[in-house]
DNA sequence: GCCGTGCATGAAATCGATTTCAGAACACTA
DNA sequence: TAGTGTTCTGAAATCGATTTCATGCACGGC
């Protein structure tokens, strides 16, 4: 009986079921059932009980626009990432979602391809929609994106930077000191000539920062690191081969390490070697950055710095549902990066060795 | 002055600016600031004019929760996938989101991995958040999910399947069709003897039809698939390494060639016959499926599908627009799945030559 | 010179849930 | 028993933009 009760009420559901009707129901005044919906406990058990059961009958659903509009609070936060097509960022807003979603928070996506203006075209919209809090990637953003934000009295949280002097919330690690630990960790194996393959510097302050930490440790340890030893290239595996290619036609000190921008990279780099008889990390040592799920499986496994994607996700979402809950929450959360050490880097010597 | 203006404002704006307001400063009525905001061409240029300077001195922004109520349009849809984490999926989500976005489209995002109780649930909340449409992956819903879409006259698409007998719209391929093909490459190759590391059927039509693809074709072929010979595998590198640890460790018939569920599968098969000291293609074929980007790096590269999943994005989207902008539009959508021939798959003859 | 047509505009109703405010019912204390 | 709280409930105002409906105006045809 219920079941053809329903059929027959999704036929006639040309008018959405609304909290009046469920009241109506329940023999109650709307106010009673939307506080039986948000705050049960302020309700009596028989009313709520009454409540529930008139709802289940008119299969009501909540309509969340007028529910915002009147609370002010949308329950939907904003992340804003420059691609899905990196697995890092991909795996980082799952985890971050999925963390929103056990709080009963939805997650309005965004991207902008690197671009920074997007960025702010983007959450523009994002606020507009009345995402309650941003999740952005790197501290380098528009002072247009920050002032939407004050405006609002919307909080972000910067993710893949760590900096305490940053005015910003930040979730993630020092990029500059991560990518110098690779530097020392080649320095320390006795190389001398270094290549560089970087992701693109431009609107992007991660792989400038890895960039600018590499260079700053090859200087302290007197190691000239000439421009036509750095390359910048998109990330893909195709182009870390291109860039690695080109590091290797030079001719005067062929590099005999190799540092990317990150695992990608990386990949390339080793295919590149692969293709040119060079053996890794026999004639060349690469090293990677993020610590991708192939790295470990790579010919020879990789050498690179961890990168915690998903804690970085679930650690940014954490810090905005506790500053969303009022609680006081500390704007700035490292998470551990770690030097993982593999067969693709070894030290200079060994080629020495080999070509004697 | 403009400038002091603004400071001063940002600094007042505890309430937001409304139409009023900007009415107010235009002299003209609200009714009149939305047109100007949506249906620029019904306003008088000089009106339209005053409008836009008053917003823009103003600092107006949209509140969308007021405007979604009052017109009954989120501008939001939703998509539902398994996960983030598998690039094909993220990638697919990423291509869609850009078209929704050019088109002023929100993304409202959700995962269920791979749970379809969870999917339900999930698809409640974005309807809850008024998504105006779901892209969904699969065929394979649990009928409350249609039920609730149905109530809600919410449209939605499948991905990731082609079914013209389907009752939803698709916009995929036929994943049995796919897969029979490159069982069949490898039955043309003279294999006979075939393992099978399929992804895990379990609420997965994908991996479902893909395993019975590949069954048909081969007993089409009147080739034996003993259950032995099939196994089942989350998709990650390691367990493709496992699964395939265990297809090899079968001592009658030893498989001459592999199919994976996937390309990570495939590769972490490569990875357990180098290790095995197996070379492939000559000792034993390994085929994947979805031509991820490492694919054709891998050693050797992969024979494998190609799943367009950026195009399949884009067309779903394109679907959804389409359907909510009142055009009609061909419910199914089939992408164009192509066998990518590489070294990783040669006749079964090689390996005789080589043992002989 | 008059009327019908169409366009720009404004006033006011409206979307649907939440929340404030005030009142009722009840328990508990002095 | 009166007084003081506490808890539960309902009526009505409210969030902010959109949209309906009606009006005024200009224009062109007859």
């Amino acid at each position: 009986m219920v079941a053809s009760k329903e059929r027959n009420r999704l036929q006639e559901s040309t008018s959405r079921v609304r909290v009046t009707d469920v009241a109506r129901l329940a023999g109650c005044a709307p106010a009673t059932v939307s506080r039986a919906l948000n705050n049960p406990d302020k309700v009596s058990p028989e009313k709520r009980a009454r409540v529930e059961s008139a709802m289940q009958e008119l299969g009501y659903v909540r309509n969340y626009a007028a529910r915002a509009l009147r609370s002010q609070r949308s329950n939907m936060v904003g992340v804003l990432i420059p691609t899905l097509d990196y697995a890092l960022y991909a795996r980082m807003v799952g985890a971050a979602n999925s963390r929103f979603s056990e709080a009963g928070i939805s997650t309005l996506i965004a991207t902008y391809n690197y671009d920074l203006d997007t960025e702010v075209r983007e959450a523009k919209l994002l606020l507009e929609r009345g995402a309650e809090a941003l999740m952005l990637v790197g501290d380098n953003h528009r002072p247009k994106l920050h002032e939407l934000l004050d405006q609002f009295g919307v909080p972000c949280v910067c993710t893949y930077v760590s900096n305490p002097r940053s005015s910003h919330p930040t979730v993630g690690f020092d990029n500059a000191a991560a990518a110098a630990k690779l530097a020392q960790h080649l320095v320390h194996l006795g190389h001398r000539n270094i290549g560089v393959i970087s992701g693109l510097t431009k609107d992007n302050d991660r792989t400038t920062e890895r960039l600018k930490g590499i260079k700053s440790e090859l200087s302290r340890n007197s190691i000239d690191l000439p421009e036509s030893m750095v390359t910048e290239s998109p990330y893909s595996i195709s182009d870390g081969r291109r860039a690695c290619a080109l590091l290797l036609s030079r001719n005067d000190p062929k590099p005999t390490a190799i540092v990317c921008g990150n695992d990608v990279l990386a990949l390339g780099a080793l295919f590149e070697c692969h293709a040119r008889g060079l053996k890794v990390p026999d004639d060349v040592s690469i090293v990677g950055f993020d610590n991708l799920e192939f790295s470990m499986h790579s010919n020879p496994p990789l050498t690179t710095i961890d990168v915690p994607a998903e804690e970085m996700g679930t650690a940014a979402a954490g810090y905005i549902l506790g500053h969303l809950s009022g609680e006081t929450v500390s704007p700035h959360n490292p998470v551990k990066v770690e030097l993982i050490l593999r067969e693709s880097s070894a030290p200079a010597a060994a080629k020495r060795v080999r070509s004697a």
